[in-house]
Formats: structure tokens, sequence, C-alpha cells
DNA sequence: CGGGCAGCCATTTTT
DNA sequence: TGGCTGCCCG
């Protein structure tokens, strides 16, 4: 141990040899947090105090694996196995399990993800007869759980006119009712959300003092990693459950909070000090992972946020070099210089490829990068999108399971009764679902019931049903003996899943049935780990429940050696020597959905600081003229954050050759109000990139950015151009040759001028478009 | 009831 | 552009 802590700087070793009362360690990015929290948790264990009463919430699974076992590495795994150690939604579904008689669920209840919980409040809407496109079930839910997060439970909401009247200024009067229905429904299926395993979790510990007693004993040291991403309702569990010893330490930087979309609250940290008395306040700000340059560069970018606590970051490596922001004219023209510099930094410095990570702002612009990495043969792996078990039929098989766990799993047996086709259609489940609700029951033990019910289904059909029935109950009476390797092979062969897979044979159609091999594979994996470890808690339902709580990165095998490519914000806490983060423009990053108010943009900004911080040794910025979008090609301006690092940090690559363009390609792009033209002028793969021409504003931004560029004198045009056109002017055009200028309108890249051509007659050009001399004045 | 087709919507980020 | 829903016909 003592060795372990040599290894510590000052500042790092304070909060580590602490061993009572509340504190908060500011870690910035880099600072070696997790060590400290690591090596505090050993230290702990090894001062006498029992595992079984550190409870240590961290943001990942992946996270929380990992450092579990850092620490088994140094207090023993038969010590380090007794940790509660996990993300909230794990630990306390856990502990949930345990208690959940107390709030009328069953042990066994299923963990509903967002797909299921979106499925539901579309079924509501649809039941209610509500037209979907003013209750749009995304919406909904978001506001649902917005609700949750924020303890406001149904009976608060109807309790509060403001929120009813918000509602009905909002057009959704019946938000209330959807609401209701959707937790009576959950409440039903059995089934909790993510958003309920906290909030049960702050129902359970305010209604059962002598419960939240045995918690608050039983945690007697509580340690918060990303403390920033915390939103109320995990906030208001760390307050209650470290009220009576007051050991609590949270660790985080605010400026890495990044989840505010969805509830986190940086607030929490901000006032942290406030919260508890005598607080102890710690900062960790040398940074071990980066250059200087990136380092100092991070910085310059966060200087720009007005809400943050006073830390600066520093550190005594090696400056490295400038970091490299590259202008491209396409996204597909982006993906190939990020895999062609990709490739050419792997032949220079002979590096793998798992030493590199292309990093953006949205899920869509992946597909750019997988194209051109494709193409030359890089091998990549993509986080997030669809975890593997999102998948449909992966889900279809999960759901199986699920109902075998809980047969009034809902959203589970919406997905299976009639998968494979079996002739339960819509109707019948229409008729079920009716049912149900006047009985009181859930679908499933309708339909155990058929004969007894009054319910308007034909003989056929009921006998479908019960057949239906009756292969769940063997399945059933087949999990006693089991486990879950061999109750799925036999229940995907049993319910005709894999026959009806089978019969596809496209490519998609083989994926799919690997992709189920795949998940047998972890089921043996899972059932071979369980062994180990001889934990004897119900093996299907803790599968299930790991898979419900598991992320795509938490999947991650650590497998062969791929280029990593990820939105920003699954990227933090991780770290990579190259890293190119992509699509640094106006609207696309900063999000055109994030830039109403100063704290969306300062959000915005510290997801840029986290990205750019994770880089080791060389960062990349790259950003476009234009981009698809929807299935359309948009125009697009550098991102404000790339002005925003200080200069001196930069090196801008770009060749000014890149503007040439070739007249006969791109000539009718002149005129600006066919846009339609432009996309299909948009060259395949391989053909010559055809070259939009970057508006007067780009280039003299370029310009003032790139100070000493040799290159700059090759340009063809005189900047400042349109602010020098007036009406009046005689101007003479590329292609429809002389025309006067009668009206200009519009600013800055969509300032269009009005010209009456000799022959063309009267047009509207976009300046940042059109070619134009003035030739009289 | 099932399959096929057309039209619609979407892209901000996720436990 | 692509994935999903809803409608229509067999």
């Amino acid at each position: 141990m003592q060795d372990y802590l040599s290894q510590l700087n000052e500042a790092q070793r304070l909060p580590v040899l602490q061993k009572e009362g509340p504190m908060i360690v500011i870690a910035g990015a880099g600072s070696g947090k997790t060590r400290v929290l690591t090596l505090r948790i050993a230290y702990l264990m090894q001062q006498g105090v029992d595992p079984f009463n550190i409870l240590a919430l961290t943001f990942t699974n992946k996270a929380a694996r990992e450092m579990k076992k850092r620490i088994a590495d140094i207090v023993g795994q038969s010590e380090a196995k007794n940790l509660w150690m996990g993300t909230f939604h794990s630990v306390f579904a856990r502990l949930l399990r345990m208690e959940a008689d107390k709030l009328g669920y069953p042990s066994n209840f299923t963990i509903y993800d967002s797909q299921d919980s979106q499925r539901l409040t579309s079924a509501i809407i649809k039941e209610m007869g509500l037209d979907k496109d003013v209750y749009k079930y995304k919406q909904i839910f978001s506001r649902i759980s917005s609700m949750k997060n924020n303890l406001i439970t149904v009976r608060a909401y109807f309790a509060n006119p403001e929120l009813i009247e918000a509602d009905e200024m909002a057009r959704r009067p019946r938000f209330g009712e959807i609401y209701r229905e959707y937790v009576e429904r959950c409440f039903k299926a059995g089934a909790m959300d993510f958003d309920d395993l906290l909030l049960k979790t702050n129902e359970l510990i305010n209604r059962f003092p002598d419960v939240l007693a045995k918690y608050q004993h039983r945690f007697q040291y509580i340690l918060v990693d990303e403390y920033q991403d915390t939103n109320h309702s995990q906030y208001l569990i760390v307050k209650a459950l470290s009220d009576k010893f007051q050991n609590i330490c949270v660790v985080g930087d605010d400026a890495q909070s990044i989840y505010a979309f969805r509830g986190a609250n940086i607030n929490n940290i901000l006032n942290f000090q406030r919260d508890y008395d005598n607080v102890q306040a710690y900062r960790l700000e040398q940074n071990y992972r980066s250059t200087k340059n990136i380092v100092e560069a991070a910085n310059s970018i966060i200087e720009h946020n007005k809400t943050k606590l006073d830390k600066v970051v520093w550190t005594s490596n090696t400056d490295g070099p400038k970091i490299v922001v590259h202008r491209l004219m396409s996204d597909a023209e982006e993906g190939r210089y990020v895999a062609s510099s990709i490739w050419e930094n792997k032949m220079n410095h002979q590096l793998t490829n798992d030493k590199f990570a292309i990093l953006y702002r949205t899920n869509a612009q992946s597909r750019a990068m997988e194209d051109a990495l494709r193409k030359r043969d890089i091998p990549y792996r993509i986080y997030g999108g669809l975890s593997f078990y999102q998948r449909k039929e992966v889900k279809d098989v999960l759901s199986y399971l699920r109902l075998i766990v809980n047969p009034k799993d809902e959203e589970a047996l919406k997905r299976v009764i009639n998968y494979p086709a079996r002739g339960i259609g819509a109707t019948t489940m229409d008729k079920l679902i009716v049912a149900a609700k006047q009985y009181d029951r859930s679908i499933f033990e309708v339909i155990e019931n058929i004969d007894r019910v009054d319910i308007n289904i034909n003989g056929s059909t009921k006998t479908k049903l019960r057949n239906f029935a009756t292969m769940i109950k063997s399945f059933q009476a087949l999990e006693e003996t089991q486990n879950v390797f061999e109750l799925t092979e036999y229940v995907i062969k049993k319910s005709a899943l894999l026959t009806e897979l089978k019969k596809d044979g496209t490519q998609e159609g083989i994926s799919r049935i690997e992709n189920i091999e795949e998940l047998l594979n972890g089921m043996r994996d899972f059932v071979e780990g369980q062994k180990e470890v001889d934990e004897a808690r119900g093996s299907l339902a803790e599968f299930l429940e790991d898979v419900a709580l598991a992320t795509d990165l938490d999947n991650d095998k650590g497998d062969q050696d791929r280029v990593s490519l990820m939105t920003i914000h699954l990227s933090k806490g991780l770290e990579f020597p190259y890293l190119y983060i992509v699509g640094l423009e106006e609207d696309l990053f900063p999000s055109a959905m994030s830039m109403n108010t100063r704290e969306e943009l300062e959000e915005e900004r510290r997801l840029f600081y986290v990205a750019l911080t994770r880089a080791e040794h060389q960062a990349y910025l790259t950003y476009t003229l234009s981009r698809y979008r929807w299935g359309k090609l948009v125009d697009a301006e550098p991102s404000r954050f790339i002005n925003e690092i200080d200069e001196k940090y930069l090196e801008y690559t770009t060749p000014m050759d890149d503007y040439r363009y070739k007249s006969a390609l791109t000539d009718h792009l002149w005129d600006e109000p066919d846009k339609s033209k432009l996309r299909q002028s948009k060259p395949k793969n391989g053909t010559p990139p055809t070259v939009n021409k970057p508006s007067e504003e780009q280039i003299r931004k370029l310009r003032k950015m790139r100070p000493v560029s040799t290159a700059d004198s090759n340009a063809n045009r005189k900047p400042g151009f349109e602010g020098k056109l007036e009406a009046g002017m005689i101007v003479e055009h590329a292609r429809f040759g002389r025309g006067e200028v009668v009206n200009l309108e519009g600013v800055g890249g969509e300032r269009k001028a009005e010209i009456n051509f000799k022959v063309g007659g009267l047009k509207k050009l976009l300046l940042r478009f059109a070619k134009l001399d003035v030739v009289d004045s």
C-alpha cells in the first residue's frame, strides 16, 4: 500500500488519506482522479473498513469493473468483491430487488429500457385516441422522464396547477393522464424504467425510515464519481444515505458536465460545500495525460464559460505537436482525410489502430467515417448508437426470456406474442388490452384465463393463445433446471424463432443469426463467470438485469486492435494518443438545438472541452464547407469553437489550392436559388471532388485564423467584396454577363443581390456563391 | 390476419 | 438518405 501511496502527488494523497468527513475533489481532466478513488477505497479497507460498508457509485459499469479490478490487485479479490460498486442504476436496482415487496413490486421486476418505455408511451397515446402529431411519444416520454427525475410523481403533478397549466399552454392538456396511465401500466407489468430505479429508491427511503436507517448504516463510506453529472433524484439519494455518517466523498469536474439534457444538475457539484458542514475541498490540477499544447488549448476554450469553479489545469508534459485544423469540402472528403491521416500516422510512427479515435457530435456522422475507413481497410469499432442488446433480433430473444422471468412484462409480450407469426394479430391484442384493463390484470393473466373471460375472440384464436401461454409456461418449468445458455438455446428452437430467421437468406438475415450466436456466446461466458464467483442469485433474472443496464461501452471486450468511433458524450473518461474531432461546424457543434441560451451553449463548450482533453499526444479538428444532413447537402460554416482556441496552439493545414474549382463542373452553382442541382452534381466517391467555392466570409475567417500562411496570396478573390456592392453598380457575372444591381438583402453568408442581367433578366444571387466583378460603380 | 408498399419523419447527446 | 408506421389488398 505504501508503494501505491508514494506514487501519488501531494494533491492526490490528501483526499486518499482523509478517512472521515465530507469532501469534494475537483479533478481536472487527466489529473488521475480514478487513481485517487481507487486508492482511497483500498486505503479505507486497509484501515479496517469493511467493504460491505463502502458504496462507490460510478458513471459506467465499465468504470466500476475496472476500478474493482484495480482495488482487487491491491487488497485481494476476496475482499474487493464485497464492495458495493457500480452505476447508480445497477446498484439501486439490486437494492430495490431486495426491498421490492415494500413497494408492491415483485423482486423479479423487469427493467424497461428506453425503447420499451417509448413503445409503451406510444401505445398509450394511441389507445387514448390522441393525435400522434400533437402528442409525440418521444417528447411525452422525455417529459415523463424529467418529471420522475425531479421526483414529481403523478400525484404531485396533479397537485401542481403550474405544471398542468404549462401542459395546457403547450396544447397537450392530457399529458397528466398519459403519465398516470404510463405509471400504472409499468406497475401492472411489474416493470421499472430507468428513472424508476432512482425514483423508487427515493420513495423507499422516504416512506420507510427503518429501511433508510438500515442502508445509512450499511453504507458508512460513500464515494461518487462524476458528481457533476448527477441529477436531482440521484442527488437526493446520496444526500439521504450519507446523512448519518457524512463520510461522503464526491469527485468530479464542473468543466466536464455534459448531461444537463437528461436532467443532470451542475449545481450539485457547484453547491456541494453548502450541503454539508466542514467540507474539505481538494483540487487536482496537474494533468498527466496530455501535452502542454492540448492542455492549454483546452484551458483557452473553457475560459469562455461564465459558470465554472476556479481551477487551472496545468501539465509538466512536453509541448507536443500543435493541434491540426483542417477544412474540407464535404463530409465524404472529411472521412477520406481522417482515414488517410490515420493511415499516415500509423506508417510514420508504427502505431496500432487502437491508438486512434474519431469523435463526433452526433451518431449520424459516423457513416462518412466508416465508409472511408473501410475503403482503406482500417479496422474500426463504433460505440453507441444501437447497443448490441437493443438490436431487434437480440431483443426478441431477450423478450422471450423476460417473459419467462416475469410474464406480466407487457412490452416483452407484445414483441413476441406474434413473432414468429402465430396468428395473433393486432385486433386480438387490442381486445386483450381492453380486457386486461377491465379485469385489472396483466395481459398474460387474461390469456391464461381466456376461457373464463368474457371476451369476443373466436375459438381458433383462443387455441392459439392457449398454445402460446403453454409454451411460455413450459419454458418457465425448464428454467428451474437449465442455465441461461441451455434455456435460451431451447427457447429459440421451440419458439420457431431460429427457423424464422433462417428463412431469410440475405446478408442481413445471416448477420442476425450471427448476432444471436454472439448472444449465446455471451451467455456461456456469463454462466462460466457465475460458477467462479459462486453468487447464487437467480441467474436468468440477473443476466437480464445486466443486459438491461449495459451500455455499448460495457459490452466492449477490449477485443482486437481497432480505431474507436464514438460520440463525444461516450468518450468521457477515455483517452487516446491520436484524436480526431470531426464536424466542427456551426449548427452541428455547437448543435443548432443548443444555442438558445447561454447555459446550453456553455454545455456545448464543455462538451468540446471534454472532447479535446481526450487527446494525449495529437489532436485534429476538422470541418467541412458542406455536408449531407437529412439526405440533403447543406452549407456549413466553421464552428465558433475553433476560433475560441488560442491561435498559438493551432496549425492550419488546409492548402489554399483546394479553392481552385472547375468552372465547367460547377458553373450552374452560381445561380443560387436552385440548390437541388448542387445535390445532383455531387460526385460519387472516387471521382474528383466538386469544389464549392467558399464564401468571402469564410475566406476572411480563414485568413484571420491563419496568420503565417504563404498560400494566402493564391486566393483568387478579393476579400470583403460583398460589403462593397451597392445598388446601382454594374457587375459582370461569369455566366450571365453584365447586369445592374437593383437590390441587396440579407447579411453574412445569406446576403443576396438582385441583379437585372441584360441577357438573363432579373435574378437573385447568393453572394457567397456568385462570381461577380464590379465593372462600374 | 399477413405481407407489401407508400409516405412520413428524423438527428443532439444516454443510464 | 433510411427506418418505421400505417394502410390496403389478398
